[in-house]
DNA sequence: ATTGACATGTAAGTCGTTACATGATTCG
DNA sequence: CGAATCATGTAACGACTTACATGTCAAT
């Protein structure tokens, strides 16, 4: 099964959704951590319901707009979701574009590779920003006296994720510092 | 065209390489920021010769194994990988598949998520420790009179997988430190 | 005797992305 | 008046993975 399929599962463990809202969760919630498309979702939920993964929770209605599909996680699902988080994880690899194209430096002049590391670290800094702010709100909103809230689980997520942009940040600058000593 | 065939080329600018150099490159020296497996190399190759990117440089033959064919950039390929780099990269996802795991933390006794956050931990201390080895190997051998050595820009890109593992393994002390508190 | 390194590739299948398709409502 | 949001989905394509296929030498 695809991770992709685990990362739907893994929102729905929390709530009951619709696929639009998956949708949104990906793209905003779990932030540049997963992200997907709804050709992805929808074919994806209902071969999950009917693996017996999801079941559908209640459709709403309303006048103008499509139903809204929204489906809760089954006893299996969860069971489910439960053996992979438990299971051990493959390496993975970092595999970032810009990456590769900080390989090619030496290919580039300094003056024209400059600009890039300034607008990646801008990008990175205002993910940073953002983190911030959803680490706070969560901090705030999250049970201190439950070990079991899911709250604590995304915390420590954003919280790698914080320092992950942190590191990107640094490492723009710091290569930016070699490129002028080198020109 | 797809970023893997960047990939190639950017080991190729640097020297001239057959296939299977380029897979034992991507699975070593550019370490886990980049893999790939023959599947996708040898097909792509000649399709990039076709493109006018590479150029056979030599067939090497041996008595009993297949022939080495050993393929350079061309200078239509050179120019490409250079527009290639100057321009402004896309953001990317970080998509670790443990992360969304920990993401499930809250669903799992405590007691079976930490031997799974020392083994991920072991793993990224070998990863720094192969990186820290790589850096240095790269500082004895670049030439620092030369602006334009490509090993300068290796060593960049080998400093950020070093803090990269770093993080990950402080973050993986601090998740621990928190699920122990809890428990 | 078996495994691993060398060296090329093919075939089949899944995963993921971009674009398309529909349609009313609200906001600027 | 145009764009964005809500809400579902399909079609076509390209990327990527797993497994297969072949064959010799060197080391354990």
């Amino acid at each position: 099964m695809s991770s992709f399929r685990y990362a739907m599962l893994t929102l729905l463990a929390r709530e009951p959704l619709s696929g639009y809202d998956i949708k949104q969760q990906m793209n905003s919630r779990m932030g540049p951590f997963w992200k997907a498309g709804s050709n992805q979702i929808y074919p994806e939920l209902a071969k999950m319901e009917e693996a017996g993964l999801v079941a559908l929770h209640e459709i709403e209605h309303n006048e103008y707009r499509p139903a809204r599909k929204v489906y809760r996680i089954t006893e299996s699902g969860k069971e489910e979701l439960i053996r992979w988080t438990m299971e051990p994880t493959e390496p993975e690899t970092i595999k970032d574009e810009f990456l590769l194209k900080a390989y090619n430096s030496w290919l580039i002049d300094f003056e024209k590779m400059i600009p890039r590391l300034e607008e990646k670290k801008k990008e990175h800094e205002g993910k940073l920003a953002i983190y911030v702010d959803k680490v706070n709100e969560l901090n705030r909103i999250v049970d201190p006296s439950n070990p079991r809230d899911p709250i604590a689980s995304s915390i420590s997520v954003v919280e790698f994720g914080i320092e992950y942009e942190k590191l990107y940040i640094q490492w723009c600058d710091h290569f930016i510092e070699k490129l002028k000593n080198n020109g």
